[in-house]
DNA sequence: ATAGTGGTTAGAGTAAACTCTAAGTCAAAC
DNA sequence: GTTTGACTTAGAGTTTACTCTAACCACTAT
């Protein structure tokens, strides 16, 4: 289990960030009984998958709807590929335009 | 010669955004007698190749940097193209992530 | 007892890239 | 003779994704 401040130090982000994150539904935290936010090993790695669709300069919006497809459950599971799916052909899309204009 | 309106229709953007990138010395069209911007065919190409490279997402100091190059002539060849091969490698790296996040 | 970390709400500030409005002028076209 | 489209400066508003400050409370450790 980890503080708000550990997860921050952990993956070098700052806790605004995180609590922005949680009022946006992408990381939701567990509480202890004094109210403060404990985030688990698993709570860390669907962090640090977030942080690495962010890197792909996926929007935050997107980002969202893939975690809330992600909370529903395993069947799921054709839609959040598919939305990964999109964006990889977005971005391949994008380097197809700039090789054609490289020209 | 185009006037602003015919650009801005033609290429699809707004009448503000041309005077903007103006502003922004990305685009400097000619004047007439009245003040008035005429664009040439060679300023609607360059505005074509402009935004196709916004299409891939170059941010505009980048644009701008390239548009700095190009006024500069010839002998900026090398560097402009070193600018676009790193936009690549960018885009390039964003979907290399992707595929590894993918896993 | 005070520093440090955690919590809250509410709201201001930032950067990018526009986007638009105001308020006024001027010339061409119908 | 008025509508249309151009011009100007100056500044306000928008979106995204934070980023930070204020102001105040609670708990733990030194």
């Amino acid at each position: 289990m980890y503080t708000i401040g550990e997860v921050a130090q952990l993956v070098g982000v700052s806790t605004h960030t995180l609590r922005y994150y949680e009022k946006e539904n992408i990381i939701l935290p567990d509480r202890n009984e004094h109210g403060e936010r404990k985030y688990t090993e698993s709570h860390l790695q669907w962090l640090k998958f977030v942080l690495k669709l962010k890197e792909t300069q996926m929007p935050i919006t997107k980002i969202k709807e893939y975690a809330f497809l992600y909370t529903e459950g395993e069947h799921t599971a054709i839609n959040r590929l598919k939305l990964l799916e999109d964006h990889k052909s977005s971005i391949e899309n994008q380097l197809k335009t700039l090789k054609e204009t490289n020209k």
